[in-house]
DNA sequence: CTGAAAGCGCTAACAA
DNA sequence: TTGTTAGCGCTTTCAG
């Protein structure tokens, strides 16, 4: 059995008390003992027990972090940023994946009354009305990330604004014929590929031109099914000249088919994606960068600034959507002229 | 405030004990007093304290898992493993990632002491005697994944043999000029990449094929850096014929290049990487699969068996390996005649 | 500056 | 079958 605080105190001839203040850095506490308890401390090899102190301050030191499954390179990205920026704190991290609607309800339900996180951090996975309210009530803070409500603080971004931006991009360089790929609207555990979607379709309206609905596919999300969608679009009697795929992911998809059929990029076909995860800059992908990595950075923050003193008021974090134009853009498409 | 296990015990005019086998499913309970206990549970909203609970029962209910950065596919897929493994059980899972060598050996020297974690599972990082032995005394289970040591159980699968797989089948194929892309030995954290190396060499001498050196190159993990180690390789008087990545992140770098060059896989260069990654299913990458998600499982089997009963004997669990032929090797290289 | 004592919320041994 | 009690190892009053 490990020693004890007791052990300690017995070693070295002092009370609990002062050890537990010389644990705690507690200033009161005379130059001359301190050393003494830190010896025997040292001399005994006494880690003080975690779980004790936990239950008896109440404070756990454990940031819950819940997420989609580990599938998606963006989730991994924030999730990289959150571990890397709780790392540097004394807090540690506790990871709920998510595969199923139901184990999302399970652990909304049963984490913030559960006493076992000091606060919560959800990725992905925006919150029912009823589910925000329990979160409110449960008196532990909880930070959204890529999710939004008006009752939780948030780390987001302007998904319309993004789907703009990278429509515009296309228009800019002289396309007509813009195709949007997304993720199916009704079973997305999320509505920000439903925002992308607004965005491009205000950017086509901006710019006159047609709103074709065969440009507008929608089907799941992932690479291999991309390649799929891909294919029905350039199978189109007029198929697009470029493409603004809903997710990088995506986008490397469109690549891998537009690869296999041998047309050129961006020559006969322009492609942007949305994300910005590693993968997209070995693609040579241009695409919408959202600073995946930087959102788990700030959402930490946000959460621990929760913590030291709880807010009066909701906080919002809106982070800046970045282009980052690289080879599946830029020159202008043949069919162009 | 919560309810505790006494607001309980009072509304229902019992004691708490029988609050307490009630929670526990203590069959020794009348089924009225059973229903009654339940009810009042139910009207208080209670959830039993998890740290009290761990406090007094000395189980943490918790699994620490130490990885290092969440940057690479590899760790990401064991990890997702580990998790959904996990997430059908009663443990937690407590994330450590590592950056550095020191970030590892802090958490090797406290964490097993800390009374944090039941069990501990140690992803691609091998301990040193000191600290196995530190693992050992302190009485916490630990399973390593992807790494091995005597005195620890561990899932591992055979480096050597998986060299030797990769080399041999690029030989059978025909090749006589095979080149072997790996990490640098000496900055590794791992010894993997110096074992695949060592099965290559045994292939290629068992085939009386000479070794070149010049046809053994080791540089930083990783798709960029391996884009230039390819270039180099095929800047050779006789460039080799195919190449055989220590991992399928190099594997892609290396068709990275060779596509950006011009060169025709499998026609002019076969490649071969080795791990398994989704990636090398989407770029076609001939591979040695070593059954990633599934050293999660079965890691966290072997340490649940060990929670259960202490084994007396020190498991030690070797993954099949699979070569899964795709579009990068299998046609003879041109050069071949 | 220091020691003693009262919890934190639970489990488990012991009585009844 | 049940209630009572003694911890689990620590922090934090409260005296001194």
């Amino acid at each position: 059995m490990s020693p004890t605080i007791r052990d300690v105190a017995r070693e070295a001839r002092v009370g609990i008390g002062t050890v537990s203040r010389v644990l705690n850095n507690s200033p009161q506490v005379s130059d001359k003992t301190r050393k003494l308890v830190l010896a025997v401390i040292e001399e005994l090899d006494f880690t003080p027990n975690p779980i004790a102190r936990r239950l008896s301050t109440g404070k756990t030191l454990t940031i819950g972090v819940i997420l989609p499954n580990l599938t998606r390179s963006s989730y991994i990205e924030r999730l990289r940023g959150v571990q890397e920026t709780l790392a540097l704190t004394k807090y540690h991290l506790v990871l709920f994946s998510v595969g199923t609607i139901s184990d999302r309800d399970d652990y909304f339900r049963t984490l913030p009354s559960s006493s076992m996180v000091d606060g919560l951090l959800i990725i992905s996975l925006p919150p029912t009305d009823k589910q925000a309210k329990r979160f409110k009530e449960s008196g532990v803070p909880v930070v959204l990330v890529d999710a939004d409500h008006p009752d939780l603080c948030s780390v987001t971004i302007d998904d319309i604004e993004g789907g703009k931006l990278a429509t515009q991009y296309l228009v800019n360089q002289g396309h007509k014929k813009i195709s949007y790929m997304g993720d199916i609207l009704e079973t997305a555990f999320h509505p920000s590929t439903r925002y992308r979607h607004q965005g491009y379709l205000q950017a086509i309206r901006e710019n006159g031109l047609p709103e074709q609905p065969e440009y507008q596919i929608f089907g799941d999300s992932g690479r291999l099914n991309a390649r799929k969608m891909a294919d029905s679009l350039f199978s189109l009697k007029e198929p697009p000249t470029a493409i603004f795929a809903s997710s990088d992911a995506q986008g490397i998809g469109i690549l891998d088919k537009a690869n296999e059929l041998g047309l050129k990029v961006p020559e006969d076909l322009a492609v942007i994606g949305f994300d910005g995860i590693l993968e997209a800059d070995y693609a040579n992908l241009t695409t919408i960068d959202q600073n995946l990595y930087q959102s788990g950075v700030e959402s930490v923050q946000m959460l621990l600034a929760c913590l030291e003193n709880p807010p009066a008021t909701i906080n919002k974090k809106i982070l800046p959507l970045e282009l980052i134009a690289r080879k599946t853009t830029g020159v202008s498409p043949k069919s162009l002229g």
